[in-house]
DNA sequence: TATATCGCATAGAATAAATCTATCTATTTC
DNA sequence: GAAATAGATAGATTTATTCTATGCGATATA
């Protein structure tokens, strides 16, 4: 009752007359005519004065006037922010990762094909990564290995082999492909429990009735890296996540199908989100191209 | 379609639920839920997310609030300042007179009265303070004299006696109170053509039959004043004008009426004017105070 | 100086919105 | 597991908003 009055005054008060804001605003005269003077009526004041056969603006009009210029570009603010929200022009999105490698092609593309969505990624383990999912705390999360989970909703999005790596001086270290069967006794650096790589890993091996010697199992990726390079022994990783170095050497396994997964989880409920359904678009056709 | 919208997001996000923004703002909340959905549908965008049993800003929520804030401070103000206007704390009066000596005692009454109101005054002669009356660009006038005219509305101020002023070393200077007879022949500076005060005092003598000396016409006061100091003659003027000085006297005329008048006078079609009646009623109180 | 035009005011009806009551579902608390 | 809490949904009702038609006074035009 007091909303479309004041936008009324400032129709026509910008307009400067009532038939022409009419023209402006697409609102009949008798229409503006009444809520300025309910305006005028309610307050017991003067917007306007008649002058001659036209109304002009008062002292207190012009004041008036003032601050519904404020706030009618506040309501245009608004109006572009939501119209802006709605194009993904801006926002924001959380992403949960396991580790870098896998998210990072997916960040580039969302980000080149919605370049105002402000991108926040937080890394942890698979545990936490999903607790923040189910949080809220972050709106996407790639990961490893998912349990069946009623509340997610899961896309595949990319398989990487898991290859072995030596050290440049090691027997295995000149063959470009070797066969599981040559794991038989090596000296094996390994990871923590529950991590993805090394279930997988482990699978083959028991698939293939291979028992490599297990010489140490150590909880990080670089530090995996370290004890190979100083010669502890050999050790596996996903392809995607081997960092190369000159005293290294990754070798693909030829005759064990071994595989890290990296999902791409949202919350079931969340599925008609704008923003996600975006992101899980992008990752569609991100997916796609990669496969060519 | 969007104000009401707009409105109850705000609500909802600033009283931390709908339950608590019906209670905060009595809507009930079925109404809070529905214009919120709207808002959310209408542009596509997530402002809320299901958390539990309660809903949570999201993110963009969060932005279109920094909004919104600003927005209804902006609609408060509009609100404040027209309940201001309506009780005369805030606005504007532009008055136009004649001489500054009969408007600053009902510019001061003014201003005690309405301390919030700012006061403009225009001094001008007699055609153009009507003038600016008629165009509205002035709220009040205050003349000396008014022809008859149906556009105006004139309330009578208050009228001072025409006295004549001398020198100390003049014969007349010692008296208390002179007739109009005593100027027979005596050297008269007298105002400018069309001077309210002259009119006044030619009607005086012409019905006395009294023939001064006339030495000199000037049309400013100040210096007619400087030039009964240099002893060119003596002069009349307004009791309420007359500036004292040690070297002049200041000597009523006993016998004769002599007075100029002071009228308030406002457009006729401007009576119903919050502020202009205001006035009037000021200026009404302190001719009553001052008839005392 | 009649007459057309312009700018706004008024009355009443039609439309669109905002809001309500009643009820239901999901979640949390005790 | 019952009660309480927070919000969602459906349908009816009330209230604003806007419109059409017309009138009136001031200004421009012939």
């Amino acid at each position: 009752m007091r909303y479309t009055q004041l936008r009324s005054f400032h129709a026509v008060a910008t307009a400067g007359g009532f038939n022409a804001a009419s023209d402006a605003v697409h609102i009949t005269q008798p229409t503006l005519t009444a809520q300025v003077g309910a305006l005028e009526e309610e307050y017991g004041v003067d917007l306007f004065i008649k002058r001659g056969r036209r109304r002009e603006l008062t002292d207190t009009g012009r004041q008036l006037l003032a601050i519904t210029s404020r706030l009618f570009a506040e309501e245009e603010e608004a109006v572009a922010f939501l119209e802006q929200s709605r194009e993904l022009k801006t926002g924001r999105l959380s992403i949960g990762a396991v580790g870098p490698y896998h998210v990072t092609e997916m960040l580039a593309a969302f980000n080149r094909a919605y370049p105002g969505i402000e991108l926040a990624v937080k890394l942890g383990n698979s545990h936490d990564v999903l607790a923040d999912l189910l949080d809220y705390k972050s709106d996407i999360a790639v990961l490893a290995h998912i349990d069946e989970d009623d509340r997610l909703l899961t896309v595949p999005y990319r398989r990487h082999p898991v290859g072995v790596f030596v050290r440049t001086d090691h027997p295995l270290a000149k063959r470009k492909n070797i066969k599981i069967a040559s794991l038989e006794g090596e000296p094996l650096i390994i990871r923590e429990t529950g991590s993805t790589t090394r279930r997988a890993f482990e699978q083959a091996l028991t698939k293939a009735k291979i028992r490599p010697r297990i010489v140490m199992e150590i909880g990080s990726r670089e530090a995996i890296r370290e004890a190979v390079i100083r010669g502890l022994g050999i050790s596996y990783v996903s392809e995607a996540e081997f960092v190369p170095d000159p005293s290294l050497r990754l070798i693909p396994i030829g005759d064990a199908e071994i595989f890290t997964y990296a999902h791409v989880v949202i919350l079931q409920k969340r599925e008609t989100s704008r923003i996600i359904r975006a992101f899980l678009e992008v990752v569609r056709k991100t997916k796609l191209s990669n496969a060519k």
